[in-house]
DNA sequence: GCGTCGCATTGATCTAAATCAATCGATATA
DNA sequence: TATATCGATTGATTTAGATCAATGCGACGC
């Protein structure tokens, strides 16, 4: 059981107290490998960040300083070409991780979808953690194993996939990992636009503008606005994403 | 300094003394992060296997019970579409490691490119090794960082570059990661087929052909063969494979 | 030496998606 | 209340790369 500090303690100005103890993705997050008897060797040393819509969390070539745990929000990751052509690593949402970085240099950058929350650690305090705490490293180890996987799936999409079958795998992605952080399961709210989603599918605005309305004309999805749709058909639209049937 | 048993010890069949002494990736591959006085952890439970070309190290779908160390000769690892689809993931060499899953069984597969051998360990032993030997972990979660880099940089190739700029791309690491394993920096060895260079670039062998005959005209490459290049201009390659200039 | 089989290359044609170009809302601004 | 502005949608046209179709060229078996 954990104490119950907050709001009981004086509130001292900018420092919160015990702040992981209530943390909203304290069991999903990285954070759910360190015992609690451990967590004030965490929360001795983060320091909480909001960003605006729009704002840069990560600028692709800084300092690799710190890593990011993503508690509110959701953000892209992304990479560019030297003329500016730019292709969406990721998507992320309240419980990823974000800061694998090989070398000492971000080659990556990443952007707030929406109003944000993280907390930052100190890269240099974090590989101590590391070394002294061996469930998070191996935590670490499992996140990178998924988000290996999940590029994969990328990669497939990219290589092989048509127009259709990547709109509907980003659609049926986006459900699954929503209803994993237990939002309602037929309702995906897009928070990206259509560019960050062709930047993520490798196509143009115009191009998943159309498949949308292909999608609404065949009644797989119903769009509610621009940026939330209901699944109507879930067992087809994962037909398409795999380029099973017709 | 090693102990140098083998060639002292008698020639029981099959079990070979010290297989890990004179390994020729010992301090390239994931071994490097086990101390010579460690060695025979790993080296107990190993099972050295031979490939010929085009036989199946992994089979998609199959359980993921084992990871592997390539210890010599090449590989390439795929996923495919229900309707057979594919696409190449990524491509092996001596030193590196194949294994890393997310669940317990493989959703991809692996096939040796030319007369290959690979140290096999039972997945469980190797869990418990990583457990009892830190520094493995530690060497682990940095190849599968770098894996992460790898498959992100895929992704801007197959997301945003054209075809001359991504067979360069690929021709251009295939040179960086051979003068890595000390062998000639300016020819390229080509150990898969056009169509598993396809299958990576998500184009098909023609237009590679195509490209091959583009990058020969312009004086960026000189064909030996079908299956090797010498590399005649390796800054205007990797112009070409940015996207810099014209 | 001679067919055959598996790549690789080259050419002709087609097409899925890109590009170019309005138009349409919704939200913000004066 | 008019008026930019930004994102999404829809339409017309173009194009990079796919598809279809030979042909070339070793390596291998007989």
């Amino acid at each position: 059981m954990l104490r119950q500090t907050s709001g009981s303690v004086a509130n001292v100005a900018n420092v919160i107290p015990d702040p992981c103890g209530e943390c909203d993705v304290r069991t999903t997050s990285i954070c759910r490998a360190v015992p609690s008897s451990k967590l004030s060797a965490l929360a001795d040393h983060l320091v909480v960040k909001r960003f605006a819509p729009g704002e840069a969390i990560i600028f692709d070539g800084d300092d690799a300083s710190a890593v990011y745990n993503l508690t509110e929000g959701a953000a892209k990751v992304f990479k560019s070409l030297p003329d500016g052509r730019r292709a969406v690593i990721g998507f992320l949402f309240a419980g990823d991780f974000l800061g694998f970085a090989e070398g000492d240099i971000y080659n990556f950058g990443a952007e707030a979808l929406g109003p944000t929350r993280v907390c930052r650690f100190p890269r240099t305090v974090f590989q101590d953690l590391l070394v002294r705490l061996p469930e998070l490293e191996a935590e670490l180890l499992e996140r990178a194993t998924h988000e290996l996987d999940a590029a994969q799936e990328h990669i497939l999409l990219l290589s092989r996939k048509t127009a259709m079958e990547r709109v509907s795998s980003l659609i049926g992605s986006l459900a699954k990992r929503a209803s994993k952080r237990r939002e309602a399961a037929d309702i995906v709210r897009f928070l990206m636009t259509r560019a960050d989603m062709a930047d993520y599918l490798g196509l143009t605005t115009e191009t998943v503008s159309r498949v949308f309305t292909k999608l609404k004309g065949e009644r797989v999805i119903q769009l509610l606005d621009p940026s939330s749709a209901r699944i109507l058909r879930p067992e087809r639209l994962s037909q398409l994403a795999s380029g099973d049937v017709g």
